[in-house]
DNA sequence: CCGCCTTTGTACGGTGGCGTACTCTAAAGT
DNA sequence: ACTTTAGAGTACGCCACCGTACAAAGGCGG
């Protein structure tokens, strides 16, 4: 049981409306996620959807081949939900989910979630799909990105995203992770957050970081950055 | 109108069952697309949704920065559709759709489209949603693809999908073109091309490429051929 | 048959990012 | 207080791929 306070602090349930939505809260549950929690697996059950509150959830995806054996292919914040493919029911995940940046979510069993998205087939539906075409955006930018843009862009892009999602200048993050996420050298990482922290954007020091100018950033960043935040944005005009 | 035939040669299509099939046909219209057609822009309208039959369409986004513009981040063959965006209903595409190779296609009015879905509310709308799954595994495993795999995987791997799409081992193609899907130079593809010439797996000239030998082409390309092809086969599984 | 255009082969120097490895320092444990 | 460890800075050689350029050759119209 959750309280509607809690549960209009994820954009996809802000966008339900009131009835259905109480029907939900019986079956939402508040959790606490750690960093490097594992919500479901690539090929595996997807146990609970996710509607992350203050968490930052990663969409991940293993390129067997060579060593840098994953790669970030999406990530999941208050904007949305992880557990798609109980949704769109064709099959396990293609993508792990983890943690990436600690903090609130509420869950709900997968069955549970599948009977009340059919049954209701009302606001929930529809969130999702908006939310749905919004990810499709994402997805295809970073595909691009990963093509167009060179490491400084692409770190810088993530750092405003994640900032975004945990709506704080300051968060938890080692280098080595952010390289993981980028699918680079820690190296470069280092490289690049020095150049940036130089440029007065941010700082950080042994896993925290600040963001101290949004607008410099921004200007490091490619413009996949606003690409993105503006399709989430179109995906819940009007919606709440 | 088109004849139940045509309609099952796409394999969305091939999935809705009988009395629904028959009143969409009154609204597909059979197109013959060539190559370069543009269906639908980024941010702009989608009149209509196309169910590919022989033709195969390109998904492109726009990356302003830099000078190779544009990188495709999905294709859509007769295992697909053309105009999510008109289904998940969250504002205009941020994809340019065009035309790969030259073909035949089924495609109905966006309004009609929406009608019919809405309303009919059965085949079509949980083989779409399945479909959208397996473009989620195809758009991130592009988006990994292109960080962790060399030139000669993805090349190798896009002539693979190709020739799956069109279901034959011959199709028009110039190295110009293929270079712009992949977001290389053409020159690297060239180099690529001979190599995987010599090598007996493809066989091509002046615009026109043979593949000859898919099992050999396939251990040149990267495991993400296989995964996307997988995705697809399980979101049809049992669905017609 | 000739000239033109498209498609393809090939070469050159330049560079962004890689793999690796070593150092330094702040924090955490005991 | 001393050790250990995690986080971060830096350097070196290397290579895949880039931008660019030019030449060869197949096809087409005149």
């Amino acid at each position: 049981m959750t309280t509607e306070a809690d549960m209009r602090g994820n954009r996809v349930l802000a966008a339900v409306p009131r009835p259905e939505l109480d029907r939900l809260a019986e079956h939402l549950e508040p959790v606490t996620l750690k960093v490097g929690d594992m919500l479901y697996e690539i090929g595996g059950s997807v146990p609970h959807v996710y509607f992350p509150l203050t968490a930052v959830l990663s969409l991940i995806t293993d390129v067997g081949n060579g060593h840098g054996h994953f790669v970030e292919v999406a990530t999941v914040g208050d904007e949305g939900l992880a557990g798609l493919p109980v949704f769109l029911g064709a099959g396990p995940p293609s993508e792990r989910a983890t943690v990436q940046i600690a903090g609130s979510a509420l869950r709900i069993g997968a069955e549970q979630f599948r009977h009340d998205v059919v049954v209701l087939d009302g606001g929930l539906q529809t969130a999702i799909q908006r939310y749905v075409q919004a990810m499709f955006t994402m997805m295809a930018r970073n595909a691009a990105c990963n093509r167009a843009h060179n490491i400084r862009q692409r770190c810088a892009r993530w750092l405003l995203m994640t900032a975004d999602r945990v709506h704080s200048d300051s968060f938890s993050l080692t280098q080595e992770f952010l390289a993981q996420m980028l699918g680079v050298r820690r190296a470069s990482v280092s490289e690049v957050a020095t150049a940036l922290a130089a440029d007065g954007c941010i700082r950080y020091s042994r896993g925290t970081i600040d963001v101290t100018d949004h607008e410099r950033l921004q200007e490091h960043a490619c413009s996949c950055y606003a690409v993105i935040r503006d399709a989430f944005a179109v995906a819940y005009e009007g919606l709440g």
